[in-house]
DNA sequence: TCACTGATCGTCT
DNA sequence: GACGATCAGTGAG
């Protein structure tokens, strides 16, 4: 199902979005709230060729105590952003090729984050598709590894002030939101069964089995 | 649509 | 030296 007013529809030189920068008081200081609360919000990257944006649509909450969290075991100099203020960008690598983006979600001090896994894409699809050759445009952003590589999101990128504009921040939009679905996350063994995982229901943009977003 | 597999290398033990 | 918050490709139903 494609959402009505779907930017992708409109032509490429005048995309009719709004949004604004989102503010750090606006963000809560819960994990688990932030990973609801930022479905539906945008992702924008500015890069010297032009900017790239889209809806995040699924995100799964890393919160402190998480025994699937990098952060569990205590900071280190690749998990540091993890402990950062609310709002700060955390990026690692991993299985050998490939990024994953993840929002600090706690006060500076407590390890947590926010994995953002899909995004819909809205401005700079073309951009998007340079580094993410081959795929369906559905696929674009469909996936943390994915989104990562659509966005020339790299380490370069990480403990980066996400509510400030920058190369990479977050906005709000006016587009109301569908319902929000919740699941366990994917691709972890450690607290598997926790209900940690939100996508949003029926977007086609939503990463992992079809069976895991009813 | 789902299940399975190999690739590949930074991080931590 | 082991282990991934993944992905693309393949094959079966």
């Amino acid at each position: 199902m494609r959402r009505s007013g779907c930017p992708i529809d409109q032509p490429r030189s005048k995309p009719a979005i709004r949004y604004r920068l989102l503010r750090r008081r606006e963000l809560p200081s819960d994990t688990m709230a932030l990973a609801r609360f930022l479905i539906g919000k945008i992702l924008v990257r500015d890069l010297p060729e032009g900017r790239i944006s889209g809806r995040i649509v699924e995100t799964e909450a890393y919160p402190p105590g998480d025994a699937a969290s990098h952060a569990y075991k205590g900071e280190t100099p690749a998990r540091r952003s993890m402990f950062l203020e609310t709002g700060r960008g955390y990026v690692y690598f991993t299985y050998g090729a490939h990024f994953c983006f993840n929002v600090s979600s706690e006060p500076a001090g407590i390890g947590a984050g926010v994995l953002i896994r899909a995004l819909e894409p809205l401005e700079g699809i073309d951009l998007m598709r340079r580094r993410r050759a081959g795929a369906k445009p559905v696929d674009l952003a469909r996936g943390p590894g994915r989104l990562a590589a659509a966005l020339a999101i790299d380490r370069a990128l990480d403990g980066i002030d996400l509510c400030r504009k920058g190369p990479l921040w977050l906005a709000a939009g006016a587009a109301e939101n569908g319902a929000i679905g919740k699941s366990r996350r994917i691709g972890i063994s450690r607290e598997a069964h926790r209900l940690r995982r939100f996508y949003e229901r029926g977007n086609p943009h939503v990463s992992g089995a079809r069976r895991l977003s009813p």
